[in-house]
DNA sequence: AGGATGGCGTTTACGCCGTAAACGAGCGGG
DNA sequence: CCCGCTCGTTTACGGCGTAAACGCCATCCT
């Protein structure tokens, strides 16, 4: 498994050979905000406490947490919660937007930062591994972001964010998507975002609960599936490996170039595009 | 490549508007079972709490989903359920079996059952196409199907049954894939299917919601995202119109085109497959 | 026949949950 | 000085998942 050490610089989109190194695991610095907190917590606010709850969430899983433990961590009870926070259901929204926020904030040198970018693919492509990224670096708040309703009902998920969606439709219509190709370009995307990486994640949580969870005689439940399942006994070990970085750029590549012939035979027919 | 040219052939169904019948639309026909159901339960039984689970979450969603209610509905004290289910969260693994069970089951002519088929093509779109009925059959148990952890750990979901992985693999293999290629086969499908699938059943729930909240002046709420989004709100009806079924088939046969590119080169190679 | 047995649903109870409501403690401005 | 405001706490309530004890009743052995 690449945990990589090395950052990246051109990233350019041609890597799907196979020992690819994994930019988008480099982990997103946090503020510098560490004064005096075992101290005293210094007053509550509504973004002292998303920020706990993504750490939360990170740390112990989803379910784990309550208002109670939330609160708890931040050094107060729970009902203190409730100044900031309509409950728990917006909290969970709260959560969601803050760390797709960060798409914007971490810009963090060239990979990540969708605001400037030099022409729709190029921002696709940016899109894509920052979204990865935050997948990445919080695996268990990313099916969240997956399932949350949209923040407006009429657009699809998983981006959620009205802000990301105008970005996204506003460079694809300045690349000369017609608008019925930017709506077609942004749900093939959106699919093909949240699939992938939800599909990474709870991988991720898998291996996660498989270590946690050692218990008795793991050999004998072996054996019976396999004489059951003789292609998955076979493949076991091409079933575990982990080439996500490689199939993410394979497929985002592939999007690409569907998103190309689609832009040019919306461009031919005079935006006059009935289906897909 | 282009493997959808056979389909469907009558299902009049039409609904979304234009021109495209979505045949995944049929619902599944419920079994002949309806006895003397309002006069006793007739004694409970696994199978009739799975069945009760999912027609609850269908109708009232999965968060109102309780094990006093549940047992209610089965004129039962919650208590009573535990003799047959270790405790709630198996319970939705079980849900999540039976749902995805019903690939088998209902054959229903020739779209869906996939147990018998004519080369792997044939199998990918059955496949899918299952999938996706059970989907809009169950739109508020599929997000479970894809957020559960698979049967087993090293295998990636949202396939979740190893009997379904099984099949799928087995019969890449008798397509010729050899393993390296059928895995990855598996993962660009699954993440396709989920993705794909997901965003559509989400978009369900948001459509819902959205009945069953008209309130306070909407208007005005309209005008202030649109100043913001002016691209969003250019695009607003093509974000809201539905066309699932078609992007869905366009996905899905570029998907195989690319499983077949895959496979020539897999074999071109004499199975050595480094990368995807 | 009659008592033991064991399957199955109920009752009771416990601790944790989200959260409504009332309640202070501290503080800055008239 | 004390009013009123901000902000965290306390108390309380109903619902949750579920452990444990408790009937009830059909069946079976003798």
């Amino acid at each position: 498994m690449a945990t990589m050490s090395d950052q990246t610089r051109d990233q350019t989109r041609d890597q799907t050979s196979d020992d690819v190194r994994d930019p988008d695991l480099v982990a997103v610095q946090e503020g510098p905000e560490a004064a005096s907190e075992l101290t005293r917590p210094a007053g509550l606010d509504r973004d002292k406490i998303l920020q706990a709850a993504v750490d939360f969430i990170d740390e112990e899983g989803l379910a784990a947490l309550t208002m109670r433990r939330l609160g708890s961590t931040l050094g107060v009870e729970a009902m203190a919660l409730y100044r900031y926070v309509p409950g728990r259901e917006d909290l969970l929204d709260g959560v969601v937007d803050r760390v797709v926020e960060t798409l914007w904030d971490d810009e963090d040198g060239d990979d990540v930062y969708i605001g400037d970018h030099s022409g729709w693919q190029d921002y696709l492509v940016r899109l894509a591994h920052g979204m990865r990224r935050i997948a990445l670096a919080h695996p268990a708040v990313f099916p969240l972001v997956a399932s949350r309703p949209p923040a407006a009902p009429w657009v699809r998920p998983p981006l959620r964010s009205l802000r990301l969606v105008e970005s996204f439709l506003g460079t694809l219509h300045d690349g000369g998507f017609p608008d019925q190709a930017a709506v077609a370009a942004y749900r093939a995307y959106s699919s093909f975002l949240l699939g992938h990486l939800l599909l990474e994640v709870t991988q991720i949580g898998a291996q996660v609960s498989l270590l946690d969870q050692p218990e008795g005689d793991p050999q004998a439940q072996k054996e019976t599936d396999f004489a059951e399942y003789p292609n998955l006994a076979r493949t076991e070990p091409l079933l575990g490996q982990d080439k996500s970085a490689a199939e993410f750029e394979e497929s985002l590549e592939n999007l690409l170039d569907r998103l190309d012939r689609l832009l040019h035979e919306a461009k031919n027919s005079g935006g006059d595009v009935g289906d897909l």
